[in-house]
DNA sequence: CTTGATTTTAAACGTTGTTCAATATATGTT
DNA sequence: AACATATATTGAACAACGTTTAAAATCAAG
């Protein structure tokens, strides 16, 4: 047993992303397990603490890829200059990425809440370019000077939206027939930005 | 050994609550283990398995325990009639638990998500019990026809307060400066209000 | 005092994250 | 070609976890 030299360490780091990824999105947060990862990329589970840390590290990477991938999928919608429509197809793109990546998402969302100190740079770099999407999608509603006050309601939509889905979408909130998260997404967004816009006519 | 006689089934189930709050408190979610909980109390895990099926069902009843005690401090608000400064007054009261009780919010909300199939019905009676009272507050801004639409709005009010509280206090959404989670949830409050006046005027 | 039912325990099982000495390979040097 | 050095990989181990279960200890009744 030794160096085998199958695979670099950027293979084995992209390798133990995928699989923990391809595990998390059919078993859930459960499943991801040290042993499981390794064992899907042919290894033991020793090695995969030679490329991270500790299992949070490796979840936190894979967070990273996940916020790559949504950040390419929010890219695809073409943006308009009209603030609700732009919103609304980020939000389209947001609610698709969920449904197709559920186990990923929960993931997201689960590791957010859960670390001790605050992320590393890279981390938020990745977060940061989120909300840029979001940003730019608010710019219409305000002036020229109040980039402050965008960049907070940009941060108060997304944390809003990812406590509609996350909550409406577990079935704890007793719904009442059929409002999915979607729906109360939608009506999230159009209500907030129709506040923000009156607040500007003042 | 066996029957002891000192305390009775509902002490029993009295006294792991209240150990498995103070630890969760104390220690936060992780920290909340069966062999905690029991030797906190003066037994051996294996009495726990006999006040509750498992884990699980024993944090869903803390969770119900701490929805009373949330339940309780919203009551203490007086309510006017004027919706914003009434619901205002119950986001204090939602904050200021939040703060005093971190630990039982963050199982409550982490309870939320990862629950497998539906909660059972005394579960959800007190979830529409906290909800009711952000419906009340909600009144003045819908006719007397519009239940439905009330009911919907409270709970995306709901659920978008948990989504900030959870992920801007988590210090994962770089938040600028010092917004903390109170200020984005009023800002979210004031102007999703406001839209929804805007929209009752159409 | 015996019988029966029930609570409690101790021990065990399987699993988890994580660590570590031992080992096997690849590479650099003579 | 042979040796030395560094390092990737492993298997075994550790502690802790949730959970189960046979056995033991207590209570209540006859």
């Amino acid at each position: 047993m030794a160096r085998r030299s199958d695979h670099s360490r950027e293979e084995l780091y992209t390798m133990a992303l995928g699989a923990a990824g391809e595990i998390v999105e059919a078993e859930g947060r459960a499943g991801l397990t040290a042993r499981k990862v390794a064992g899907a990329i042919g290894y033991t589970p020793g090695t995969l603490y030679n490329l991270f840390r500790n299992l949070d590290e490796m979840i936190l990477h894979l967070n990273g890829h996940t916020m790559d991938q949504l950040g390419a999928e929010l890219e695809r919608g073409v943006m308009t200059g009209d603030a609700i429509a732009d919103v609304e197809t980020l939000l389209c793109a947001y609610l698709g990425f969920l449904e197709a990546h559920r186990g990923l998402w929960d993931l997201l969302f689960e590791f957010s809440r859960s670390g001790d100190g605050a992320p590393p740079d890279w981390y938020r770099v990745k977060v940061d370019r989120l909300l840029a999407r979001l940003e730019a999608a608010l710019a219409p509603l305000f002036g020229a000077g109040r980039m402050a006050e965008r960049a907070q309601a940009a941060r108060v939509l997304w944390a809003s939206l990812h406590g509609i889905c996350s909550l409406a979408a577990s079935g704890k909130l007793s719904v009442v027939s059929e409002n999915t998260a979607g729906e109360m997404a939608r009506s999230l967004t159009r209500h907030y930005l129709a506040g923000l816009g009156a607040a500007d006519l003042k």
